[in-house]
RNA sequence: GGUCCCAUCGUCUAGUGGCCUAGGACACAGCCCUUUCAAGGCUGCGGCACGGGUUCGAAUCCCGUUGGGACCGCCA
């Protein structure tokens, strides 16, 4: 009765067209990155398998499901880059999508399993009666075999007072009519397992496979939550992490290629994805590695799109990118050359090209004494009238000025930074310079008495 | 409390009996590069939870202990 082939190696290219996974969240908050670690897998694995990833809002909890909510997560699943094949707002085939809108379902087979002295009624309430002496097995894609008892399982509610289904009727009910052949979800569903089981055999449908994926915990090793920090995925975004980079970390959470590839493209993540080698230990969500993976990311990217994606950390600092051409902000950008884990650091990086306020509210020409001013005087003069302004020969020029005058570079190029920059680092002063060009650094030097 | 699951560096992991005096990545430390900070390169620190078996041989198999987690809701 229990499918015990896992689907692997020449296999597959058999049993693919018809693999049907699906993600079923509640619409009772944001996505959060449980969720989307799992709608990740799932979604990894129909694609990489070539079968249809169905998503499902499972709306039963009255007091706690909103529209609003629903919303979210569905723009949250967007903007991981994951689509799906079916779903609430698409439609197909076997819907509706929204567990609310399936009532009828739910209470016609409650009713045959009442009839069929399976369940039984309690006031409003349907109860399924748990068979004794049965037990329950079924050979998980990840955990491998898992038995249990079901003297050990008490009644399960299947319709509530309020007429809506339980989730573990639910989802029984709608994996086999939505013909979900393997239900991908999170580990804390183990123990839920052996009951379904049940329900589908009280039904008489056959089960579909199940792999069930290892937790995320926050530092403390305890169930990820709002003391562990940001938990929506929204609040990566807001933080300026790019969706391909926290698609990639999250596919590292329980997972791995096989060999030391760490940093990959979404394509790559479907080429090489396999549920036979996702791991079982529970996984600890690391920030360091994220903020790694991120500036991957954006170390990679094209500079146009790196821009692109900067352009609002930079407006919410105040600055006008608008004033400049995406070209213009790509060069900025370029000259970081890897600096920076996020786009809000990216930006926050580059305020001084956009804006000189920036760099007076920071540095206000202090620690400049009058020998030292009358030095740099001379160096800013000569280097304002040299007849090149491309960084390597401005570059150069300093080094024979410094030798010159036995200074050491950092001599000129710290008050340079200073000035330009108002920060004591920075990407290559010289580069900043050349960009920023001859006017604007004369302004600059002019503002702080140095020429 | 009952049931179930898990257990390799601080973290993510490779490892399916000999290739392991355990490999990689992040983080951390040091060095190189250098106008600063990154990036990059090199080096280092650091782990098979413990105890029994099985075996010529165990991180790998079995049992136990300990530790952690999940579920046991008319939440999902």
């Amino acid at each position: 009765m229990l499918p015990d082939r896992i689907p692997s190696g020449k296999d597959e290219q058999v049993m693919t067209s018809n693999t049907r996974v699906r993600f079923a969240p509640s619409p009772t908050g944001a996505l959060h990155i449980g969720g989307a670690h799992t709608a990740l897998f799932n979604w990894l694995w129909a694609r990489h398998i070539g079968g249809s990833f169905i998503l499902r809002i499972e709306d039963t909890d009255l007091a706690r499901s909103t529209e609003e909510h629903e919303r979210t997560i569905l723009q949250g699943l967007s903007w991981l880059g994951l689509d799906w094949d079916e779903g609430p707002d698409v439609g197909g085939s076997h819907g509706p999508y929204r567990q609310s809108e399936r009532r009828e379902i739910y209470l016609r087979h409650a009713h045959d399993l009442v009839r069929s002295g399976q369940a039984y009624c309690e006031g409003e309430a349907v109860i399924f009666s748990v068979p004794k002496g049965r037990t329950v097995a079924f050979d998980d894609l990840v955990y491998g075999h898992i038995e249990m008892e079901s003297d050990t399982l008490k009644d399960v509610v299947l319709i509530k007072s309020d007429g809506f289904p339980t989730y573990n009727y639910a989802v029984v009910v709608d994996d086999h009519l939505m013909e979900i052949t393997c239900v991908v979800r999170g580990e804390d569903h183990i123990s839920n397992t052996p009951k379904q089981l049940l329900l589908y055999q009280a039904l008489g449908w056959e089960t579909p496979l199940f792999a069930h994926l290892p937790m995320i915990l926050g530092k403390d090793k305890k169930k990820l939550s709002k003391r562990h920090g940001a938990t929506s995925v929204y609040e990566y975004r807001d933080m300026g992490y790019h969706p391909d980079a926290l698609f990639n970390y999250f596919a590292l959470l329980g997972w791995n290629p096989g060999d030391d590839r760490e940093i990959f493209t979404r394509e790559e993540a479907v080429r090489m994805f396999d549920l036979t080698r996702v791991t079982k230990k529970a996984s600890v969500f690391d920030m360091d590695k994220l903020n790694f993976v991120n500036q991957a990311h954006i170390a990679m990217m094209p500079p146009l799109e790196r821009a692109r994606h900067t352009f609002p950390f930079w407006e919410e600092a105040g600055l006008d990118p608008g004033s400049r051409s995406e070209e213009w902000l790509a060069g900025v950008l370029d000259l970081l050359e890897g600096r920076g884990r996020t786009f809000r650091e990216l930006a926050e990086y580059t305020d001084y090209f956009l804006s000189f306020e920036a760099v007076k509210k920071r540095w206000g020409g202090e620690d400049i004494d009058g020998e030292r001013r009358g030095t740099l005087k001379g160096f800013f003069t000569a280097m304002l009238s040299f007849p090149s302004w491309s960084p390597e020969e401005l570059e150069v020029m300093a080094k024979a000025w410094c030798d010159g005058k036995g200074l050491k570079m950092k001599d000129v190029a710290m008050p340079l930074r200073w000035a330009l920059t108002g920060r004591k680092v920075s990407p290559g002063i010289f580069h900043v310079a050349a960009f920023l060009g001859r006017d604007e650094v004369k302004k600059r030097l002019s503002h702080y008495g140095l020429i």
